[in-house]
DNA sequence: AATACGGGGCC
DNA sequence: GGCCCAGTATT
């Protein structure tokens, strides 16, 4: 008796796999909205995301229907937003374009936006039964394991031989299976630091094993570390009718947090003296032509990116009244219960909870 | 081929 | 403090 070792994984996998939500379901539009929630995102960061999403946005046309601001509003905190921003605008896609219905096919699935050679082949073995192996980073760690690759599979050298060796073990009669199966073991058992060799079913035909390369395995480029920022944020109160207001502004461009709301911010690659920075502020196009009045600086809070260090300083500024509208920047005045709609960066929904009042 | 893009968990 | 995560788009 000779088993494969694809047949092994699928049995392992039978028996020993999570119970989340959309493995309940083949449904296309389902598939999709969690393939890409679980876009460098680990499952446990994701679920409740995808509980959410799914709720108010069942279908595709009801996504389809919302604002863009809505959706973003629901992705708020899980980072990546362009996936969000790529969801919706898909979604009025195929609503617009293809008759509302979810292409059948990997290659008209892979022209979606959002969706590259991952997700399509997930999306197309998963709900469609179309073999299409899949190669995440549970899958490049997983067979650089067990075949003993040890080029940098950042290159495409390392990559197409994790290719080949994934074609030479994949079950294309049960390619759903499959591919769930061997990203379960990478995320379960053959985990990046510590895998469970003790209880994988693999380790005796895994050369990373017999050879102790557990460590090792995958060679990887190491990322670059991040870039310290400073900013620091404007926070502009002012009264109007008795209730309070802040100015948020709704960031445009094709960079971080695009479309989402955050303070007219002054942005330095050092850190400067108080001083200084109140020099720059009392400059700035906002407050130029105001009156107004400096309170308490919070910080630096600090958040951390997989590229950014960023040191947030966020300087309370009352003003007399109104601000004169600048053309640059998206400024919307904003009370306590429309910041309850807005989509903001982890980053400003952290500083409002533990520091901001509205009065 | 390298970089931007978020945020959280682990060691 | 670095590494990694059910990646994609852009340069």
């Amino acid at each position: 008796m000779n088993i494969k070792l694809g047949e092994l994984l699928i049995f392992w996998y039978a028996r020993n796999k999570r119970n989340l939500p959309w493995r309940k379901t083949k449904v296309p539009y389902l598939i999709w909205i969690s393939e890409v929630i679980l876009q460098q995102t680990r499952v446990d960061q994701g679920l409740d995301y995808y509980l959410k999403f799914v709720k108010r946005f069942p279908t595709i046309l009801s996504l389809a229907s919302a604002t863009e601001e809505e959706v973003l509003k629901y992705w708020q905190g899980l980072g990546y937003y362009s996936r969000a921003r790529n969801l919706h605008a898909t979604a009025t896609y195929i609503r617009d374009e293809k008759d509302g219905r979810f292409p059948h096919k990997y290659d008209e699935i892979l022209k979606l936006k959002g969706i590259g050679p991952y997700t399509s082949a997930a999306i197309s073995s998963i709900s469609f039964g179309l073999p299409y192996p899949v190669i995440d980073g549970n899958v490049t760690r997983v067979i650089s394991r067990i075949f003993g690759i040890k080029e940098n599979v950042n290159s495409s050298e390392g990559l197409n031989k994790i290719e080949k060796k994934l074609k030479s073990i994949f079950i294309s009669e049960s390619p759903g299976d499959f591919n769930q199966a061997i990203m379960e073991l990478g995320a379960l058992v053959c985990k990046p630091s510590n895998p469970d060799c003790a209880h994988c079913v693999l380790s005796t035909k895994c050369i990373a094993f017999k050879q102790n390369l557990m460590n090792d395995l995958p060679n990887k480029t190491k990322a670059r570390s991040p870039k310290n920022i400073y900013l620091y944020y404007l926070v502009m109160k002012f009264k109007k009718e008795n209730i309070y207001f802040v100015y948020f502004n709704k960031r445009q461009g094709n960079t971080i947090w695009k479309n989402l709301y955050d303070f007219p911010r002054i942005e330095l690659q050092k850190k400067e003296k108080k001083s200084k920075i109140f020099n720059r502020l009392k400059q700035s196009k906002f407050l130029i032509d105001s009156s107004f009045e400096i309170g308490e600086i919070m910080g630096p809070i600090e958040h951390k990116l997989s590229h950014r260090n960023i040191y947030a300083y966020f300087i309370s500024i009352s003003l007399d009244g109104d601000l004169e509208k600048n053309n640059e920047e998206q400024l919307v005045d904003v009370n306590e219960l429309e910041y309850e709609k807005l989509p903001v960066p982890k980053l400003i929904e952290n500083y409002i909870k533990k520091y901001h009042n509205w009065v």
